[in-house]
DNA sequence: CCTGATGGTTCCATTATTTGAAACTTAGTC
DNA sequence: GACTAAGTTTCAAATAATGGAACCATCAGG
């Protein structure tokens, strides 16, 4: 139930393809693609070779397989660094991750998915790029929920449109009517839960980013389990996560920000 | 500054804008691109639009600048885990770190320059995203001569020609006919030196990754500096190192196939 | 209030590129 | 050697990209 549908000329198809080869989580061959493809025989046979070409696509030629080309991972650390939150904020996770000994996460907006790009793990060193990139859903996290809450209506339309709502444990939110209520009492109490929505034992308390205009950037998630702790005992520290992302705030828009989109 | 040499249709082009982007390395306005593109006005508009329509970019609609969007980061993600040696090598190159105490670094090709996929440092904790990504010239780095002494002769070629050798420090092998001994000096020894020919004071011993046919994978690099050690020092490890290579040229080779479907 | 820049957006006839059915070339099997 | 599956190339027709020019802000002076 993948959304195909596809309208931005050429370089979308292409994009597309690359997205279907990233999908595939490993490497695959021409023909598994062209299974799964919209497009004929030929012209995804051009595609991937013109992303081959360009070093989007690597073809191993023993195995005839294609995977993502390493050109990505340059890409990716030019966008990490100049249109994620993540640096910058990485002090002040740093900072929280201290005080409160508790799972981090730093979540951004992306195709009506949340994207973590970056954590901070109390227990065990950091293994970043294993972790930072990685999507969820929106409407069953914490940092999710965060964001959804302070979209503006007509992008939250659009997201929640593009959402099939799947329910991960009996506590998911698993319609929309549901979740608007929901987003409201999150925006009056200024920080979201995850009350066991997307995983069994796992909770959280989320704080959106906004930009003093109220627009979302990003939202900052404190994760733990139900053996360790309450929601209750979580909550001690919303006020603390709050503090913080208003200062990833404030630095970020000093540095002026790009927004996020649905 | 780089001579645009590209043509792979309009595909190729919208991914010359994004690294126009990328290049930056800052949110750009549309004007600032225009001077540096090679593109009339409409044209670069037309793919401004599109990248961002796919979300390669994001457009700051206070600022009216264009940035790389988070969705390069999710499908680095995806690039590094399914086309990367790193998650891979992981615990091997923890091992070597543990074993040595130096700072080690994994890297791979891309482009005719060298990528670093991954990091290990002695002393201070990852910082991986910031580093993994990271890329570097080839002809004057260990990790960089490791892999070109290993390339078939018409890749090799492919690869120098697109070098413009420039003399980073008086170590610098600048011309590629100084560099050709280099690398028939490293294939014999089998393990390649960096005499602080990329940085003053900076020095590392690599060795290649290769698959049993002889292909190039990639490289490891033990990295110290003059003050603490010496290259003598850090050549009693290559050994080790070539251990270590070994290992996850084996772990690479046994781990590839299978595929499903869904 | 006008005038001229500057920076960004849209039009649209022309042109070049993409498209995809079909033919072809392997490589593998019985 | 004949049959199949996977991958590659061809080529006329269909389509999408192109880019010069016109257009629409917004702002700064006069």
């Amino acid at each position: 139930m993948g959304a195909e549908g596809n309208q931005d000329g050429t370089v979308g198809k292409a994009l597309d393809v690359l997205d279907m080869v990233a999908g595939a989580g490993k490497p695959v061959r021409f023909s598994d693609l062209l299974v799964h493809s919209a497009y004929p025989k030929a012209t995804l046979y051009r595609f991937l070779q013109t992303l081959t070409n360009q070093g989007m696509l690597t073809l191993d030629p023993d195995r005839g397989t294609y995977a993502l080309g390493v050109r990505l991972v340059r890409l990716a650390h030019a966008a990490w660094q100049q249109s994620s939150l993540a640096p910058l904020a990485r002090p002040y996770l740093d900072e929280l991750a201290r005080e409160t000994g508790e799972t981090i996460h730093l979540a951004q907006m992306d195709m009506g998915q949340v994207l973590y790009v970056d954590k901070r793990n109390a227990a065990k060193p950091v293994e970043m790029f294993s972790s930072a990139g990685k999507v969820g859903p929106a409407y069953c996290t914490g940092v999710g929920k965060a964001m959804l809450a302070h979209l503006p209506d007509d992008a939250l339309n659009t997201v929640l449109a593009r959402q099939s709502f799947h329910r991960f444990t009996p506590h998911t939110y698993a319609t929309p009517a549901a979740l608007m209520t929901e987003l409201q009492a999150i925006r009056a109490r200024g920080h979201a839960f995850d009350r066991e929505e997307h995983e069994p034992g796992i909770i959280c308390v989320a704080v959106p980013i906004l930009t003093r205009a109220g627009r979302v950037m990003g939202a900052i998630s404190l994760t733990s389990t139900t053996q360790r702790t309450t929601l209750t005992a979580l909550e001690s520290h919303a006020d603390q996560i709050k503090h913080t992302a208003g200062k990833i705030a404030a630095e970020a828009e000093s540095w002026r920000f790009p927004e996020q989109n649905g």
